[in-house]
DNA sequence: GCCGTTTTCGGCCCGACTGTTTTCAGTCG
C-alpha cells in the first residue's frame, strides 16, 4: 500500500461518514490524517516497519490501527463495511462542482439517485427542481458539471501519473538486462492531462523483462501480453503499456512511441521512411530528416516542424535556469512549513531568493494576514535574512482581488513589499465583462507585479472563469505586468498555449510553485514542463534573473 | 478521532457566495 492509496482510503471514509452525517470533527480527523499522509516525505510502509506511524500529524490510536491493517492485509474491514452502506456511485457524484454531501443525500433519499448517470437523467427530466432548496439553476449547473467531468473522465493529471511512471521506470532501469528505458507518449511530451503511461525498454532478453515486470508491486492487473508488448492497469486504474525492443530498435521505437500522432503524421505522411532504423539518437533522426532536434514537449504540430526546418526553434528553459521562486506560502497563512524550513529547502534547490507571498486578510480560512501580522512577518524575514549570504527571502503577498477589482491591502502597504502577486479566489461566476474588468483593474494597479493563476482553472475539477482574454493580454502587455505559470499540477495556469501567446506579445512570465509546504517547492518541475510546451526560453522568464535583476525589474516597473 | 505551555476533557481555521428563499442552507476555498 502506497501513501497515496492509504490517504485516498481515509478520504473515502471521511466522505462516507459525511454522507452519513457523522460527527464533523471525526470526519475532519480522517481528512487531516489523509492530508498528512499524502504529503509525507517518507514511505508510510517504512514508518510502519520502524514503528513510527504515530509521528504522523493527525494520526492517533484509532487511525494508526487502520493504517496497520491496510499495510498488513491490503484491505480494511471497516472501510469495506462502510462501502456497503452507501450508494456505490456516491464518491463519483462528489466530484461535480456545487454538489456536496448534503445535496447527494437529498437526491438519494428523495429521488433514489445513486450515481452520476442517474443524476444526469434526473436533471434532464427536470426532476431536481422539484426538490426543496433546488431550482432550475442548480439543475443546469449539475448538467454542466457532469458534462465537464465526462470530458475528462479518462484522464489523470500529469502530477498524479508522472511520479508513478518515474517509479516504474526506475524499477525497470535497475535491471541489468535493460540497456535503456524511457517514458514515452503524452507523459513524455508533458501534457497536463494524460490517459495512460507508456514506457519503452531496450533489452536483449525480453523474457527476463517480463518476469521482472510481473513482480512489480505497482501493477494491479496485466490485461494483455503479446510479443514485445505488455499492457494492463496500475494502481488507481491507470492504464499502462510497456514496449520491449531490441537495443538496435530502441531509438526509433522511442521516437515513434513519443508522438504526437499529429507530429508524426506531418513528418511521415506516407509512412516511416527507410534508413531511420540505423539512427542511434533522436537528434540523429531529426538530422536525417533535415531538421533540428525537436524536444518532446514541442512535438504537437504547433509550428515546430517549420521552425526546426528554418533553424528557428527556441532554446527552451530548463529547471537549472531558475534562480528563485516568486510565490509560496508559509505557516503565517495556510502553508504547513515555517519560514526557516522554506529558506533551507529553497537553498537546497540552488535558489538565491524565495518570495514569501502569504494570503491577504480577507481570505480568512487561509489564515490571511492583516496588516499588523504582515508587518510582524516582515520582521521575522529581516531577522532570518541576516543568517545567509547566498540566499534571501523577498517580502511579498498574494493579495486578493476583490469582486470590484480593488485589492485587499492599501497602496501604502503594498509599496513596502518586494513582490506583489494579485490573484482571484472568489466570485468565479461573474459574467465575462465584469470578470474581465475586475482583472484589468488589478493589472493596471501600479503596485501589482504578478497576476497569479490567471484563469482559475483546476484540471479535472473546475473550468476557467469567463474572461475576454484578448483584452486581458493586451492590457497586461501595455502595463508590463508579469503573468504567472502556476506550477501546481492541478492548475498549470496559465497553460502552454496562453504562455506562448503572452510571450509573443512581449509579456514576461514568472514560473512559480505556489508551494504550501517546503516539499512543494519541487512542483516547479511541472511549471518548467508547461513553460517548455509554451516555447519559453530563459529570457522570457523573470525568475531566471539574479536576485538583483529581479528586484530592479520589479522596482522599475512600479 | 485527535490533541494538549488553556493537557485527559472539551475544543476543533471561518466568511463569502450562490441559489433558493424571504432568512437560510449548502458549498467552496
Amino acid at each position: 500500500m502506497t501513501n497515496r492509496e492509504i490517504a485516498r482510503t481515509l478520504d473515502h471514509i471521511a466522505d462516507i461518514l459525511q454522507f452519513q452525517e457523522e460527527n464533523p470533527f471525526k470526519i475532519k480527523a480522517y481528512r487531516q490524517a489523509a492530508n498528512s499522509i499524502y504529503h509525507l516525505d517518507e514511505d508510510i510502509a517504512y514508518l510502519y516497519e520502524k514503528g513510527r506511524l504515530d509521528e504522523i500529524p493527525g494520526v492517533g490510536k484509532s487511525i494508526k490501527s487502520k493504517i496497520e491493517e491496510l499495510i498488513e492485509k491490503g484491505s480494511l474491514e471497516c472501510y469495506e463495511r462502510l462501502l456497503t452502506e452507501v450508494p456505490p456511485g456516491l464518491l463519483d457524484m462528489l466530484a461535480i462542482p456545487g454538489v456536496g454531501h448534503k445535496t447527494i443525500r437529498v437526491l438519494y433519499e428523495q429521488l433514489g439517485v445513486t450515481n452520476r448517470d442517474e443524476l444526469l437523467q434526473a436533471a434532464q427530466e427536470k426532476r431536481i427542481r422539484l426538490l426543496p432548496g433546488m431550482g432550475s439553476k442548480t439543475e443546469f449547473s449539475i448538467i454542466k458539471g457532469i458534462e465537464m467531468l465526462e470530458q475528462y473522465s479518462q484522464k489523470n493529471t500529469l502530477g498524479f501519473v508522472l511520479p508513478m511512471g518515474q517509479k516504474m521506470l526506475a524499477f525497470l532501469k535497475d535491471m541489468e538486462n535493460v540497456k535503456a528505458a524511457s517514458l514515452a507518449g503524452s507523459i513524455r511530451r508533458g501534457r497536463p492531462l494524460v490517459t495512460d503511461l507508456d514506457i519503452v525498454v531496450a533489452a536483449d532478453d525480453e523474457a527476463a523483462v517480463r518476469c521482472r515486470l510481473s513482480h512489480y508491486r505497482g501493477i494491479k492487473q496485466i490485461t494483455g501480453s503479446e510479443a514485445g508488448h505488455i499492457h494492463g492497469f496500475l494502481q488507481f486504474n491507470i492504464p499502462f503499456e510497456v514496449i520491449i525492443l531490441k537495443p538496435g530498435e530502441y531509438c526509433l521505437g522511442l521516437f515513434l512511441s513519443t508522438g504526437s500522432k499529429q507530429h508524426l503524421a506531418r513528418l511521415f505522411p506516407v509512412g516511416t521512411p527507410a534508413g531511420l532504423e540505423s539512427c542511434r539518437s533522436e537528434p540523429d533522426i531529426y538530422a536525417n530528416l533535415g531538421l533540428d532536434f525537436i524536444p518532446p514537449e514541442l512535438r504537437e504540430d504547433q509550428g515546430e516542424l517549420e521552425a526546426a526546418a528554418a533553424g528557428e526553434l527556441p532554446v527552451l528553459i530548463e529547471r537549472g535556469d531558475l534562480q528563485g521562486d516568486l510565490h509560496c506560502h508559509s505557516g503565517w497563512s495556510d502553508g504547513a512549513s515555517q519560514l526557516a524550513e522554506l529558506g533551507e529547502a529553497a537553498r537546497d534547490m540552488g535558489y538565491s531568493y524565495l518570495a514569501i507571498t502569504d494570503h491577504s486578510g480577507s481570505l480568512a480560512i487561509s489564515g490571511g494576514l492583516n496588516q499588523e501580522r504582515l508587518a510582524a512577518q516582515g520582521r521575522e524575514i529581516d531577522q532570518l535574512n541576516q543568517q545567509w549570504e547566498d540566499f534571501m527571502f523577498l517580502k511579498g503577498t498574494e493579495v486578493d482581488i476583490f469582486r470590484d477589482g480593488s485589492l485587499d491591502y492599501d497602496a501604502e502597504t503594498l509599496e513596502k513589499l518586494d513582490v506583489v502577486v494579485a490573484s482571484i479566489h472568489t466570485c468565479f461566476q461573474l459574467d465575462r465583462e465584469k470578470q474581465t474588468q475586475r482583472l484589468i483593474q488589478a493589472i493596471k494597479d501600479d503596485n501589482v507585479d504578478i497576476i497569479g493563476h490567471l484563469t482559475g482553472r483546476l484540471l479535472n475539477r473546475r473550468p476557467p472563469y469567463e474572461l475576454d482574454m484578448e483584452e486581458v493580454l493586451a492590457t497586461a502587455a501595455k502595463s508590463k505586468i508579469i503573468l504567472e505559470i502556476n506550477s501546481h499540477p492541478d492548475r498549470l495556469d496559465i497553460d502552454a498555449q496562453l504562455a506562448r501567446q503572452a510571450r509573443d506579445m512581449g509579456i514576461k512570465i514568472a514560473i512559480n510553485s505556489d508551494a504550501h509546504l517546503k516539499n512543494d517547492l519541487r512542483l516547479i518541475h511541472y511549471g518548467i514542463i508547461n513553460a517548455r510546451r509554451g516555447w519559453l526560453g530563459k529570457e522570457d522568464v523573470i525568475n531566471t534573473g539574479s536576485r538583483e535583476a529581479v528586484i530592479a525589474y520589479l522596482k522599475n516597473n512600479e
